[in-house]
DNA sequence: TCAAAAGTGTTTTTTTTACACCCATGT
DNA sequence: ACATGGGTGTAAAAAAAACACTTTTGA
């Protein structure tokens, strides 16, 4: 794999390594103080916010390359991570953030530079634990910050849109599959579980009708430990049944909220 | 946009018109004699059957060209059609359509020709009736047939798998909202629309709670008339009532099978 | 000692499932 | 007249929603 000095140098001869005109936008979730947050970056040379991104070595699976670009990015391996659309609209680059820097920077690039063309791009969405990722600067950013869901700042091109779209699919996974284990620590309590679920559905749930269903779906072990020194009475800690969870990930289960 | 003479002539010089590495293959669904079918179309110079696909014009939505390309293929405008998943799989193209064509033609094309690099596809499932359906012959291809989806040729690729995925994606979508409408004529009786939920979804329903289900989506008309010239009793006709149907569709519906 | 959060169980309502009888039609 | 498919309703079971009291703890 191809090193680059500079992000500019990049932009310039980057081209022969990828293929073209597709991209991967990264919409990383995390969970921390009760919110839902997105993982944002402020690009170089650039005025506003962007997703992390990346894009695809010719010899590379989608998939793999996702992966690579997240771990780039958090230091993370194996992190939970989906294709959730791919955004195609002709004019979604025509403010694309290579031009606008090339502008700053009053760089000439060629009109057939490969960053300049039109791409398509496609969306995955993540799961991390907020606490252990390690968000690194690398050549294209300054600075990673973590963003509440509903407090998101201006974005460049239509990123507003591709987080929007993974929440409305997160949002719809949450239903159907089980959500929890790749945003939360290892031990947790019921009501943080339900605090990210009320998060993620935009709405709040009833305490004990929560927990009765999230026990129903038999993927969650209750500890003898329980969270100690908090105010107010001592909530038992939970950890998902690993085994049981991914059955239930592969085989989905039925519900409504 | 470009007329091309035959195709080879497109295989060899189409690609400056297109956005490179990615195609759109699409999934045609319709349903007739109880059963759900899929239309595919025999390559020239190929030896099996592939998905109808096309490629993308350079100014044009990704979503507008697979309009278009089913259009070019069914002859109908303004398809239900939807995007369902991106293939990028680094070997899909391995054994891909052109090459193998190329090799049947002796024609030694430029490695460097756009077809015979490595292509993302995004996939798209269409929903379409029967009936009107006019699949016309292109440059392309030989012969359109529809095949029922439980008997399936051997594929070109990965369209095998790529049908799989859009059967597994329509089967959920049924369950939250509404299917029928594009693949069904305009009338059509309860048990009609009941087989095409059976075949969706790969088995048997009880044919009263199916009635009382489908009623309770409020998307029915029933009409004064009843099918004519039938053995055994004659049933009522349905149409749906489009404006409830959209609603419907684009709000979703919540439920199990 | 009290306010705030956590644990637990019961009742009501809604949804789903299972199931049976009568009706119309062509053979 | 009868076999076949179509129309309809009801009772039982399961799931979801609504709801209240007790316990623990730090302030």
């Amino acid at each position: 794999m191809p090193e680059f000095k500079s992000v500019n140098e990049f932009r310039l001869n980057g081209g022969k390594y990828f293929v073209p005109s597709v991209s991967i936008d990264c919409v990383i979730f995390g969970f921390h103080d009760n919110q839902l947050k997105v993982l944002l970056l402020k690009v170089v040379n650039y005025h506003g916010w962007g997703l992390p991104a990346g894009f695809i070595y010719k010899e590379e699976d989608i998939d793999a390359a996702a992966q690579r670009i997240l771990q780039e990015r958090t230091g993370l391996h194996d992190i939970f991570l989906q294709q959730f659309y791919i955004f195609g609209n002709a004019n979604r680059c025509d403010n694309n953030i290579t031009k606008i820097a090339f502008d700053n920077l009053q760089i000439k690039a060629k009109p057939n530079n490969w960053l300049l063309q039109r791409f398509l791009t496609v969306g995955y969405y993540a799961l991390v634990d907020f606490k252990t990722v390690n968000a690194s600067h690398d050549i294209f950013s300054e600075e990673f910050e973590w963003h509440d869901i509903d407090c998101l700042p201006t974005m460049a091109m239509d990123h507003g849109q591709i987080v929007q779209q993974a929440l409305l699919t997160l949002r719809t996974h949450l239903r159907y599959e089980p959500v929890g284990y790749n945003l939360l620590p290892e031990k947790f309590t019921m009501p943080e579980l339900q605090k990210l679920y009320e998060t993620i559905l935009g709405k709040k749930l009833d305490r004990r009708n929560f927990q009765r269903k999230m026990l129903s779906y038999d993927i969650l072990k209750r500890l003898k430990q329980r969270r100690e020194g908090v105010a107010h009475k001592a909530p038992y800690l939970y950890s998902f049944d690993l085994k049981k969870y991914s059955t239930a990930l592969k085989d989905g289960f039925q519900s409504a909220w």
